[in-house]
DNA sequence: CGCTCATTTGACGCATGTCAACGCGCGTGG
DNA sequence: CCACGCGCGTTGACATGCGTCAAATGAGCG
């Protein structure tokens, strides 16, 4: 690595080399020259919590990795109900689609950094780096396996089932929460857990309550939740009894 | 098969050339020389009603590519509620996966035909046809945009919201039906159109009855239905009103 | 012709959504 | 520093849509 030095150039944080999340993410294929063309295509931008990274159905000009921080991907009905298809964390990609339309909306939940790539460039780069092509399929078979857990979720469970899925894969996953210590930071508010699990906010609550109360998990904070019994919660998520 | 007339070498249907889904599924970018090693890897395989053509969790050792008929993508709960991921039909993709296990069981429907390519080898083969890679990171990204519009339908549409997706989606996508008469021949039992909605059986009977009973489709016999109002099944479907 | 299985229809109860009130934490302004 | 207000979350009371259980109907097949 460069400096540490007074010329922090670095510090623009658009140094792919200095990424943070340049081990997770799918640049990690690329050696050091391959990089420093990807980062000649990326822009850095920044965005506020609420704020908007694109809107479904626009036409897409551009390919997403999130550097930093939450965004929750949403799609609406006509009549406002909301569902939310899946959270983009750090390393994840946004934006990639078939037609060159946004399948759904991006927002941020926490401060969001993300790295942008022109589509096409982003495209025509690929040609010249299979092993990124190669990454970037698998990653949304990845995509794909999760999104079909997420339709037994919400096709099958029940909101107990739900809710203790839900958290324990935030705990399998994720570095937003230690894995260790069982503890989980909740970025997103009870509405947007309940639009993820196809739930009402009551609902949601009601259902944190009953866990809590049957000792399975401790609430400190509306944010914070500590997984007391993990194997008691996994046969719970997994519907073991009917 | 084989026989029929002595010399019916073709009549095994794995000459790619003749292939039926040819032009719709991911081999259509491929020139004749490079189809023809596409097809020394290729062996077809028949599957009668009801049977497994491959299993959750299995280890995946290949891809298959559905040529005829009609298969339900499945997922357990092991107190055995259901949920199916999807249909396959021909010129479908199946088995792709980032981990080399299958995320879903695939089970054929009507009588399905597929051609089955060893996981490895199809790779490789990957590595020397660029086109071919694009085309399944394309199919991927169409698939995941798919799955999401099932997650929005799954967690936030009602009954006859879910019905009339289902119907439209049906009449919109594949040639299983005729898209002018807006005839639709059902390959599937009410069992599983409730298991992919997300419903009982019951309520899915009821639903056609309800639909039946308001004008909009017409059934003739249990797996034909006509739709006599398409835009009116729209406005069902996308939820306009509450 | 009668059996079997898929589908339909009916009656009923409950889980979850709906509506409403309340509490709490936090930021803002006096 | 405190008072107030607002947004988020929780809790309660109630209603209803969908699931459950059960029986009837109908279609396909031996």
């Amino acid at each position: 690595m460069s400096s540490g030095s007074p010329l922090r150039l670095v510090s623009q944080s658009g140094l792919c080399e200095k990424c943070q999340v340049r081990s997770v993410a799918a640049c990690a294929v690329l050696e050091e020259g391959e990089l420093s063309q990807l980062e000649s295509i990326a822009i850095n931008k920044t965005f506020a919590p609420g704020a908007t990274i694109f809107d479904e159905a626009e036409d897409a000009p551009s390919i997403f990795n999130v550097t930093e921080g939450t965004a929750r991907l949403v799609k609406l009905l006509p009549s406002g109900k909301r569902q939310i298809v899946g959270f983009a964390y750090p390393g994840d990609m946004l934006g990639l689609s078939a037609h060159g339309n946004y399948t759904c909306s991006a927002e941020a939940i926490s401060p969001v950094k993300v790295c942008r790539f022109p589509r096409k460039k982003m495209l025509a780069l690929l040609e010249d780096f299979p092993l990124l092509k190669t990454r970037l399929l698998d990653i949304a078979a990845e995509q794909l396996s999760g999104a079909q857990d997420q339709m037994l979720l919400l096709g099958r469970k029940t909101p107990i089932e739900k809710l203790a899925s839900f958290l324990l894969r935030l705990v399998g996953t994720h570095r937003s929460c230690d894995a260790r210590q069982k503890n989980i930071d909740l970025v997103m508010t009870r509405s947007d857990i309940a639009d993820y699990l196809g739930l009402t906010i009551e609902t949601v609550s009601r259902t944190f309550t009953k866990l809590k109360t049957d000792g399975l998990i401790t609430l400190a904070g509306k944010h914070r939740v500590v997984i007391n019994d993990v194997s008691a919660l996994q046969d719970l998520a997994e519907d073991s009894a009917a």
